[in-house]
DNA sequence: ACACTTTTTCGAAGGTGTGAAATAAGTATC
DNA sequence: GATACTTATTTCACACCTTCGAAAAAGTGT
């Protein structure tokens, strides 16, 4: 009973807020496709978005010639309104992205990260030097920015304050917020990067105009993120979705979370080498890195028979955890994505489909479409910037008072 | 899109909601109580309750002292403003319960099924039959019963028309709702028995004050529901929650659902017994029906160390499956029930939790606390009756212009 | 009896969306 | 080129809603 859902200016809000996100995410719409979209009344639009216009977050974007009447006006939400950064914090490596309101990339700055172990100080000064870097490079205002979001690998726990575990690496609640504080004052928005990149996947991708739907990260590791009515599943403290370390043989291999028999110790990266490998009497994979290992794997299936039975075997194991997957959330559409996810798919999407049908419930199954990942592999950077830009759109595009900036607000009524 | 959400009368109807609720679950309050929890002011407590004690809704409950101050009124919401019925249709029986608000029982009435596989028809009509006889024992003018909540086996899919499938008892899309909806016209609420006596363990057991919980159902069959933000979980078309069919053991012992390794086949009862019958190289397991079959491998474990071997297994798998939900979950509340559930869990809970504990990841699995069902295994006709009650409840007490019934507000303004 | 405290009600003020009417801005037709 | 028609957009009266502060109500303690 915490929320504040009460006052009738709350109700302006959410309107504002429905009709800007309408407006961002079905691109450029007429006054009266809004009303319709939205159930609200023509008078409120128009009253609505004239304040939007006004505030200079939406402008208008050309006519719709019409049949015999006035023609309609088309409304779109400012790509120059204001700027969003990405960050993407990878195990070996930080990479610092901005975009304007419409996605379009104005800087990147890549940073190596010393370890593939890093401490959490080296993460933090690479993105804090990263992102003034890509501010400057860029050359926008910082009053301009709207947000900074921060995809990172694990566990991230949404609290009083974010804190970050990721027992693989050597974090155990890193208290990566409050270590960001001290060198911006930028509103920051951390989440798990599998989550980051779902959402973007959910906008921009295959997901577009879903609602209900898992989004898979095959990689070294796998993820996934689960969106329901449109938003990110995040269970009691944020860390649902571990799809990856859910058991799936009971009693089998070794995983290195601890455990055993979780699907990543069977269809992440290393296990399907590693499996390869033992196939092979113990001969080393070809290829120098994970991945060309898979494409060798993948390349060598219509010639070798062991090739052709791990990867048999890895759509199996991948066709069963999703089949979990469908059983237990009941999604109408999961994204396969992740660069083995990708490289895998490629080939055997067909077969993983299959695959999944057989250990699937009937009803579920028919109703779940098996995609694969329109945004790449590497799109995480790109995720996390819709982090701030989500922000936005619930908040009606008021600049709440929120994490930090009251000279947003300023810097922005002092811009029109 | 399509959620109606917009004027200031909406506005109005959640506040009524949100009073209602608190009212209904956290029971008598006064009204600066109310004020505090929900956040509106006084005036608007005092507002609204008053339109609810008008309405018969709400009553006064007796005063509590003061420190020297006008001592504040307790309201609570009168249990006999109606009555609602739960219907429990079970493989082999059908179970009508009618209850007043305060879930104080008034009426049982039980119908055995000709077969364990039942066609529709014959379910439809113990449905209807047993609604009629309880009401006529009750004693309760069929106007004042605000609708019946059934929880039905098998998938419940929540479309323009409710549809029950039911691979395993051989239904295909049973229209059950418009079945039903010729034999009576009050308001018909049909959901997954699991998923019914989820929510009553919310409210009434074991998940109390809880906002993101699990209830695992063991029995003959296993499935859970989940529960995010205090609501179910449901997924595109409702069938989320299918845990027993998920796979725990990658090309382990045959399913009834057609797959294989589900986790229903391990730790379901007839997956258990089943077990045991093996490792007693085949020589029956003493009782008779399941039931005491599973309570004989139980009271043997300290005897026989092939029931020991057994129950370790059972404890290991269910570990294991309480694990996936956990790591794709992250609930703050595991709730084991279902007759096979609690006679394992009375004597075996701890070992269930340290095997959970082994393969779940440490951090969600250190959040979550894993309890006994409170209710016991024989309360879906109690959680399905939950099911007006929270309609009733979303509704604020509006007399929604839902699915029939505009006798009912009449009746109730004659009433009082 | 009086002062004090707390609850509850009341009325004014400030906001909101709606729906109908008015206005704007085109196209089709003669 | 003027007129009729069509559709988009704005304007405005209206009905509602919550909040806030003040006043009334209903007790306790001295």
């Amino acid at each position: 009973m915490e929320r504040k859902w009460t006052t009738v200016r709350d109700l302006r809000r959410t309107n504002r807020s429905t009709v800007l996100s309408r407006l961002y995410l079905a691109g450029p719409l007429s006054r009266p496709e809004i009303s319709r979209d939205t159930g609200l009344s023509a008078g409120t639009v128009s009253n609505v978005t004239a304040e939007l216009i006004e505030e200079g977050l939406v402008v208008e974007a050309g006519q719709v010639d019409s049949h015999g009447g006035r023609p309609r006006a088309l409304l779109r939400v400012d790509p120059d309104y204001g700027y969003v950064v990405g960050v993407d914090v990878g195990e070996t490596r930080v990479r610092v992205e901005l975009f304007d309101l419409a996605m379009t990339r104005r800087a990147l700055v890549d940073r190596q990260l010393p370890s593939a172990r890093p401490r959490p100080e080296a993460v933090v000064s690479r993105i804090l030097t990263g992102l003034t870097e890509a501010i400057s490079r860029a050359g926008v205002p910082e009053e301009r920015i709207l947000g900074v979001g921060i995809g990172v690998f694990g566990l991230v726990e949404q609290g009083p304050e974010v804190t970050v575990h990721a027992p693989t690496v050597g974090w155990q609640e890193v208290r990566l917020e409050s270590s960001l504080r001290a060198g911006t004052r930028l509103p920051l928005f951390i989440d798990n990067g599998a989550k980051a990149l779902g959402q973007a996947e959910m906008w921009y991708g295959a997901g577009r105009g879903r609602q209900h739907a898992v989004i898979v990260l095959v990689g070294s590791g796998v993820g996934a993120a689960v969106i329901t009515h449109g938003q990110s599943y995040r269970g009691f403290t944020s860390s649902a979705g571990e799809w990856g370390h859910t058991t799936i043989v009971y009693g089998g291999r070794p995983c290195r979370c601890g455990s055993s028999g979780c699907l990543e110790a069977y269809v992440g990266a290393e296990g399907i080498i590693d499996r390869y490998r033992q196939a092979r009497a113990g001969r080393p994979v070809p290829g120098g890195d994970e991945e060309s290992q898979i494409a060798a794997l993948v390349r060598a299936r219509h010639s070798s028979t062991v090739a052709a039975r791990i990867l048999e075997e890895t759509t199996g194991f991948l066709g069963a955890g999703l089949a979990n997957l469908i059983n237990l959330f009941n999604p109408e559409l999961i994204v396969l994505g992740g660069w083995t996810g990708l490289v895998l798919g490629a080939e055997l999407l067909p077969e993983i489909r299959v695959a999944a049908g057989r250990h699937a419930l009937e009803l579920p199954y028919r109703q779940v479409s098996i995609e694969l990942s329109q945004l790449g592999a590497d799109a995480v950077a790109f995720g996390a910037a819709t982090l701030p830009v989500q922000d936005l759109l619930l908040r009606g595009g008021e600049t709440g008072a929120a994490r930090t900036a009251g000279s947003v607000r300023a810097a922005r009524s002092s811009h029109r």
